[in-house]
DNA sequence: GTATGAAGTTAGAATAAGTCTAAGTTTGTG
DNA sequence: CACAAACTTAGACTTATTCTAACTTCATAC
């Protein structure tokens, strides 16, 4: 399923009066696209993809949306491959699984790690004692997703 | 300590030529440079140290240098900040903390999460039957670092 | 010892992600 | 319906990183 739930339009556009945010075209577009979709697009790719839809989205508005929306918390950036910032529309606690063969991302369901703590109850008081954790995830780096699997790399 | 572990200059000479890499004198500067720190500097920081010391290194060699020493397996790089690329010549597995008032990077301890099974035993099997993980870590943010426990942000 | 070529270094040009600016447009509120 | 604040825009700018082409170093073979 796309990434957090499909919202309907509606949905979309409460959340962002619920958020103080003025529910522009522009803004619904690079919204409801991140959240229709499984990958973690980098800005490039969502003004690609918006651009068939809506064509007049400036690349300087789809940063400045993408920043915003980070702000209210309605997405996360994802930063797992150099030099280029992904976003996540997902932003139920999860893990990352990066491919070493083609390099795509893929979320891991928090459940996959079962003998980890939640976010909240984390306690790393034994290691660091004055360290406060906020948020946590695992990062698995790995061969065979599901891009690869059938059509390996020889 | 610093990252690794601190190597001797014949030590750090010896790495180099079984890795087939000639010992140059930047090499060896931007090698012992991380290794002997316990951040985790970006190439503009590598760069500007061992100028210090070795005023006659360009900014492409550092570049050139780390992404050998990358490909041999000496240094790793840490993807944990927006547009720049940091470096750790800790090479051991351990998980990483970062800071959400000051920004800096510290190392967690392997142990940190003692109830997480060593990187080569990790199975993912239950959950996505296909990936092959290799390595993983486990990545915190929070407040609190050494470096903000004595300047808290109000 | 010296010639040779592969490996390494260099400065600076080129690229690409992301930010800034200044001017124009939209829109919620009074 | 007026107005200010919130948004958007194109394009200039900045900054991290890569590329290029010429130069230097050095291990090896003669």
């Amino acid at each position: 399923m796309p990434s957090g739930s499909a919202l309907t339009s509606s949905q979309i556009q409460a959340k962002f009066r619920e958020k103080g945010l003025r529910p522009t075209p522009q803004r619904y577009a690079v919204y409801a696209n991140l959240l229709e979709r499984y990958d973690h697009p980098t800005v490039e790719q969502i003004l690609h993809d918006i651009s068939q839809v809506f064509p007049m989205s400036s690349r300087a508005t789809v940063y400045n949306t993408l920043t915003v929306l980070r702000e209210q918390g309605l997405v996360r950036e994802v930063l797992l491959q150099e030099g280029v910032t992904r976003y996540d529309a997902n932003i139920a606690s999860h893990h990352h699984f990066v491919c070493t063969q083609c390099g795509s991302i893929h979320d891991l369901p928090w459940q996959a790690f079962p003998q980890m703590p939640a976010p909240e109850t984390l306690d790393l008081g034994a290691i660091a004692p004055n360290l406060q954790p906020e948020t946590y995830e695992v990062i698995v780096r790995g061969s065979r997703c599901p891009n690869c699997a059938n059509s390996p790399v020889r």
